[in-house]
DNA sequence: AGCTCTATCTTGACAGTGTCAAGATTTAGT
DNA sequence: ACTAAATCTTGACACTGTCAAGATAGAGCT
């Protein structure tokens, strides 16, 4: 049956769920592979049957992350798709909800943990499905005079900084409390978005 | 003198001060409590002397490391403070620069304590000096109608978000070769600043 | 001077960690 | 049904952060 066989069906997700479920509870400085082991109800070394290393759970984290927020942008971008305007913030909002959702995840995404990451192909494809998500996105609202005209690439890309930084600085603690105080924070986006509009 | 000539003398400098070379040497990975001990020429319990666990060290060394950008920039604000369109561009590029002349000290800055940073009053005091001192950037370009006008803080944390968004996309190696082919580093930069300016 | 006091540093120990080697067990392929 | 491969366990090793107990050396006092 579906039940718990000891040749664990599936163990390569588990241990990816499990790895997900200690850095909401813990943080990355929680996250050890004998944690990930026994919370999949395994032994301390059963991981080294699906992943060379601790950066090989590690990128398969990251990448199963990245792949979430593809989708919930997508469903974003779907919905907003005749609204340039509103698309734009919204999927700007998305990007920050996840981020807030489940922050050491995002962390551990960004925070290059991982120092090899041209050695997981998975990871860099779906890094660059991401950025082309954007530039879509970018291309629209150029069409749509909401964006100034000029390369996709550079304009996507700063606006892709311009909002991760934000995050990064909210989840690093570095926005001080004075400043949360005078708006909502996706008041502060989208003035942070406006600023870098056409008018 | 700061009286701190004991036994072995200024241990405590030592230790950030080797700890700043292994993170040069060998990255954040290779950051241990130990091995900056025996760099020091220490034992590996002596740091507990000085330092009440890892965190405190990697405060210490981050609150150095934000004294030496504020210095930075400051030498580069004064040198520019008449003409505000280089200052602001200029400034932007030192810290770019800072990051790039030590990724893993930055990334170390940028990702330490976080929910206990609170401990570490030199750490926040630094931290809002940084601030502040954008927000004197901002003020001077604001009043040479280089930026919109609007609300200080957010236009500073708008403007540090790009900057540091883009150094952060740039350190993770999440920028595509094929982006960052199409020009120099500084004139993305300035690409992406002037995206932020008044026409 | 000598003496105490206290900050500093060393030594030794402990639990956790990543990782590997060798063996056990289950599944898959023939 | 039998063999080979995949999967999991056990045991070990070096390394880590941290603490407790002891050693040492300089500061301040009489």
């Amino acid at each position: 049956m579906t039940g718990t066989t000891y040749h664990h069906g599936d163990l390569k997700n588990a241990l990816i769920k499990a790895g997900v479920e200690i850095l909401a509870e813990e943080g990355i400085g929680g996250l050890s592979l004998r944690k990930v082991a026994k919370q999949a109800g395994v032994s301390h070394a059963a991981p080294y049957s699906h992943f060379a290393d601790k950066q090989a759970l590690i990128a398969a984290i990251s990448t199963e992350g990245f792949k979430q927020l593809y989708s919930q942008i997508e469903s974003v971008a779907k919905k907003y798709r005749g609204d340039p305007e509103t698309l734009l913030i919204e999927t700007a909002w998305a990007y920050v909800q996840f981020a807030l959702n489940a922050p050491d995840r995002f962390k551990l995404m960004f925070s290059s943990v991982l120092e090899k990451e041209k050695e997981y192909p998975d990871f860099v494809e779906i890094s660059q499905r991401n950025f082309q998500q954007l530039v879509d996105i970018v291309e629209v609202c150029q069409g749509a005079g909401i964006l100034k005209a000029g390369d996709l690439d550079f304009i996507a890309l700063s606006l892709w900084g311009t909002v991760h930084g934000f995050v990064s600085l909210l989840l690093e603690g570095q926005i001080s409390h004075t400043v949360l105080e005078k708006a909502s924070l996706k008041d502060i986006l989208v003035f942070i978005i406006r600023n870098k509009e056409n008018e």
